[in-house]
DNA sequence: ACCTGAACACCGTTCAAGT
DNA sequence: ACCTGAACACCGTTCAAGT
């Protein structure tokens, strides 16, 4: 029962990602599976290993549209010209936010791994990048005398706190008695993370540290 | 071919976890199976079914055994006497150290969720309030003045955090163009994180720290 | 060229039957 | 009581055969 050509490889892929990830945000990817996928899509396993080259490449194409849609949550944030640690942490509530609303699709972002070496297509890095570049930019504004390798480095420990944070949130694994909603705590963090920057280190070089 | 007690259920427990628990020293927990581990330690793999309820249950058996590992690598640093900044960076350090050392193991721990709504039994909440009970006790000593609720809050938001770069360390999504050594971040984000919390927040007092 | 369907080598879990 | 082994309902992937 070949039909050829009923779709496009392009529209084979898009309605792939978009029924995945209504099915994600039900349900877990856990429980998911190629063949299912292949079911709810009208085509044959086979088919979709044919485009997708793996299960695995399928879901990274999954994770490549969910990047663009916190991409965009995050944008809406950015206004130019306010406070940038105001403008900071609005991105991170805005990370914070998507994760809380797309548990499922965001988590499988993080979960998902390549098998072995191979490597994350470069797609898929330009997506990332992203968010650091917006972020490198707003450090940028908080404290101008720091270089450019500070930057990057306080770019990747910031977000990287605020990601943890976020996971364990989502995964409701800070088991806090007093129950501070995550907002604050993301606040919290790059309030005193940030006045600590300015204030401390005003020297050149962290590394001196007692 | 039915041998009775050839082993108690203890040995049974025991046998598993250590023989998962070597596994993992080499390989990745996505790999391994039921049957696996089944077959290595020589009994069906409903033996190991009855014995655990589930494979779920039977990796949560893994998880607390690397917690306790973890447990015991991040209390080698902490000695009583010294500056909590840097006893806190010490643990934080262990924890990354563990991380790296531990990959498959350490990431099992967070991976792993209970299907729906089975609660995670309390000897395995009991090891993770160790962690932040220590926590606690050295953010009391940076700020005498803080309050219950406040420090409950602030070991959370530093967990998170360096749990959160650690995550992004181990799995190699940090991207840095400069590479900074993870240590470095963690010594870092903590550097500043309690220098902006002593001076900024509570003005009242600020305690050993800088 | 595109797609299928059967086959392959696996899963976790259940449960009647053996000791 | 303890354990097995076959059975069940699934997996991702491959590939000869169909159109």
């Amino acid at each position: 029962m070949a039909r050829r050509s009923d779709h496009s490889s392009q529209q084979i892929t898009d309605m792939t990602v978009s029924w995945v990830q209504t099915y994600l945000s039900e349900r877990c990817a856990e429980n998911l599976s190629l063949r299912q996928v292949a079911k709810a899509i009208g085509y044959s396993p086979g088919t979709l290993i044919n485009h997708f080259g793996s299960y695995g490449m399928l879901l990274l194409h999954v994770n490549a549209s969910t990047l663009d849609q916190l991409d965009n949550a995050m944008a809406q944030g950015n206004v130019i010209g306010r406070d940038p640690g105001a403008l900071i942490i609005n991105m991170a509530k805005s990370y914070l936010a998507f994760a809380e609303a797309h548990t499922h699709a965001w988590r499988l972002v993080f979960e998902h791994r390549l098998s072995e070496h191979e490597d994350i297509p470069e797609w898929q890095m330009k997506r990332i990048d992203r968010l650091f570049t917006q972020l490198k930019e707003l450090l940028k504004r908080v404290n101008q005398a720091a270089s450019e390798t500070e930057l990057e480095q306080n770019a990747r420990i910031l977000w990287g706190s605020v990601h943890g944070i976020t996971v364990l949130a989502v995964d409701d694994k800070l088991f806090s008695p007093v129950d501070t909603p995550n907002e604050q705590m993301v606040e919290t963090l790059i309030t005193h993370y940030l006045s600590g920057w300015c204030t401390g280190s005003s020297q050149k070089q962290q590394g001196e540290m007692l």
